[in-house]
DNA sequence: ATAATGTCTTTTATCGTGAAAAAACAGTTT
DNA sequence: AAACTGTTTTTTCACGATAAAAGACATTAT
C-alpha cells in the first residue's frame, strides 16, 4: 500500500469549493499556493476534475462547466493523515478507560489493531511522547503515565506560568502592533458567540484555542507557543468525552474570555493579571473536575 | 545489516568489568538486572566469554578463569546507539558553521552521509524537533531554525523561570526528604571539585548537570523536568565546540553552586531566589557571549 | 522577459522484512 | 516451592523498496 494519497484528496475537495465561486480556474502555481499543495498534486487534481466533466483543462485555460454536486468530493475519512488515524484511534483507547497507568504500549498491537506498519506507529509514539503522558523504556517498550489528577495540574502549574507572563508581555505591546487589529477582531467573535451561545456553543473550543495562541505568540518564546500544542491537545481530547455542562462552562469562559480581553485593552499590568488569573483558575477547576478520580500512578 | 548487536557489545564490555571482582558470576537474571539487559543478551554474553576463555560455564556455575585483557573489549564505536551516532554527526554539522538559519535539511542525504537508513534519520529527527532547534514542514522538508541567540534568550527565559520555582520547593522540601543527603553529597563533591580545579576543571558540566536535576525535580513537575533535556544538550554539546576560558568558567560556576547550596539549606526563601538569580545571569550571560553574532534568523 | 506549462528527478511517507533483544513459557535443580 | 536454566515466541529496531508528493529543469506561450 505504501502510502496514501490523502493529500490528493483533501487537497481534490478543498479545490472543488473554488469552483463554487469563478467560471475559470487561475495558473497551476497559483493554485498550488491556494491549496498549499505541489504543482504535481495541483495536476492530478486537474486531471480529475477534467474526467469527472466539471472543467475543461487547456493549458492555460481551466473553465468550469458545472457546480460540484455531493458525490464529487471524496469521503471525508480518506482524507485523514495516516498520524490522525493512529493519533485518534490511540486517543479514544486511552480515553476509554481501561488504560491504567502504568500499563504497556505495545507498538505492534497497535500498529495490527489499527491497520498501519509499525514505522508509523513508532514514529507517533515517539511524536507523542512530549506530551508528557507516556514514556519509553530503553529498548523496550513503552509505559503508559495516564492521564491522571498529577498530569492534569503538572500540565495546568506550567499553562498558568506561560499564559501570565504571555499576557503581560502582550499587554506591553506597542500601540502599533498589528495583534491589538488581531484581538479586536477575535472580541468581535467573542461578542457573536456570547449572543447566540445557546445554539454555538460547541463552537467555543476553536475561538478558545485561537484566542489563547494569539496570547501565548506574545511572549516571542518558542517554547512558550509550543507547549500550547499539550494543552490544545488535552482540550482536544478530554472534552470530546466530556461533555457535561459544556454549554454552561462555555458560557462562563466566553465572559471570563471578554473581560480578559477588555483588561488587555486597557494595558494595566494589574489588570491584565487580575483577570488572566480568573480565567486560568476556573480553567483548571472545570479539568480537574472532570478528571475521574482514584486513578493512581503505578509504582516504577 | 538490519539491526547492530550494540546492545549485547555495550553490555559485553561492562560485564568484563565484573570479572575482575569476582571469581564467579551470579545467575543469570541477577547479571540482567545488574547490566540492564535480557537474559538473552546476558546469554550471548555468557557464551563468548566462555568462548574466548574467559569462564568456564555449566548452567549456574560460572567460574572466571582469568582477568579480561584490553583487546577482550569490543571497541568504544561499536557500542553507541544509532540514534547517538546520528545525533552526533547531525550536531557537529549544526556546530561546524555553515549551517544557517533557514537551511533546509534533507533526511535522505543526512542518511546517506551517515550511512544509516532513512527511517532512523527521521526518528532522530522527531526526536530532536523537541529542542526547538528544527522544525517540519508539513509533507517536506525540515527547517534548520539554528543556534542563535534567540534561541539561547528563549531558552534561558525558561530555564530561569523553571528553576526559581524548582529552588523554592527545594527549600520548602521537609527535613526528613532525602533529598537534603544527596544535596550534601553533592556539595562534598562540589568542595573537592573546588580543590583540585586546577587540573579537574572538565569535569564540571557532570556535576553541574546533576547538581541542576537534583533541584528541577524538586518541581515534581514533569515538563520542568523533561525542560533540562533542552538545557543539558545544549550545554554538552555547545561546550564541547567552546572551550574559551573554560576554567575560569567553572571556577566561577563552583564557587556560585557553592553559594546556592549554602542557601537551599538555609532553606530561606530570600536567600534561595538570590543565590539562584545569580547563578542563572552568569550562566546565561556566558552562553550569550559564546554564540557568534550575526547569525540572524531567515524570513519565512 | 516573465510566467506559465510539460517533463523528469528527488525526496518523503509508508510498508514488509529480518536480525537483535526482550519476554514468556517449560523444564530442572537445589 | 522458589529460583534457576533451557527453549520458544514476541517485540523492537533498522533497512531497502515503492508509491505519493515535492521540487527542478526544459520548453512554450503571452
Amino acid at each position: 500500500m505504501s502510502k496514501s494519497n490523502n493529500v490528493y484528496k483533501d487537497a481534490y475537495n478543498r479545490g472543488l469549493r473554488l469552483l463554487d465561486e469563478t467560471k475559470s480556474l487561475p495558473s497551476e502555481p497559483e493554485l498550488g499556493a491556494l491549496l498549499g499543495v505541489s504543482r504535481t498534486t495541483i495536476r492530478t487534481i486537474l486531471a480529475r476534475m477534467e474526467e469527472t466533466g466539471l472543467i475543461t483543462w487547456n493549458k492555460r485555460s481551466k473553465t468550469v462547466l458545472r457546480v460540484p454536486r455531493p458525490d464529487d468530493f471524496f469521503p471525508e475519512e480518506e482524507t485523514d493523515t495516516l498520524s490522525q488515524i493512529i493519533e485518534r484511534s490511540f486517543m479514544r483507547r486511552l480515553l476509554a478507560g481501561g488504560a491504567e497507568p502504568g500499563m504497556q504500549i505495545n507498538e505492534l498491537e497497535l500498529a495490527r489493531e489499527i491497520g498501519v506498519g509499525t514505522t508509523s506507529v513508532r514514529e507517533f509514539l515517539i511524536r507523542f511522547s512530549r506530551f508528557g503522558l507516556i514514556e519509553k523504556r530503553r529498548n523496550s517498550h513503552w509505559v503508559l503515565k495516564g492521564f491522571t489528577r498529577a498530569f492534569a495540574l503538572e500540565l495546568t502549574e506550567i499553562r498558568e506560568m506561560f499564559e501570565l507572563r504571555s499576557a503581560a508581555a502582550f499587554a506591553a505591546l506597542p500601540e502599533d502592533s498589528p495583534v491589538w487589529a488581531d484581538l479586536d477582531l477575535l472580541e468581535d467573535e467573542h461578542r457573536l458567540l456570547a449572543r447566540e451561545i445557546a445554539t454555538r456553543f460547541n463552537e467555543f473550543s476553536e475561538l478558545d484555542e485561537r484566542f489563547h495562541r494569539l496570547i501565548h505568540r506574545a511572549s516571542h518564546n518558542r517554547f512558550i507557543v509550543d507547549f500550547y500544542d499539550v494543552i490544545a491537545m488535552i482540550f482536544h481530547y478530554h472534552y470530546q468525552w466530556n461533555k457535561a455542562q459544556e454549554r454552561e462552562r462555555n458560557e462562563v469562559a466566553v465572559a471570563e474570555h471578554l473581560a480578559y480581553i477588555a483588561a488587555l485593552k486597557s494595558r494595566d499590568p494589574g489588570k491584565v493579571d487580575a483577570a488572566c488569573r480568573k480565567h486560568l483558575k476556573s480553567a483548571r477547576h472545570t479539568l480537574l473536575t472532570s478528571i475521574p478520580e482514584g486513578q493512581q500512578p503505578q509504582r516504577a
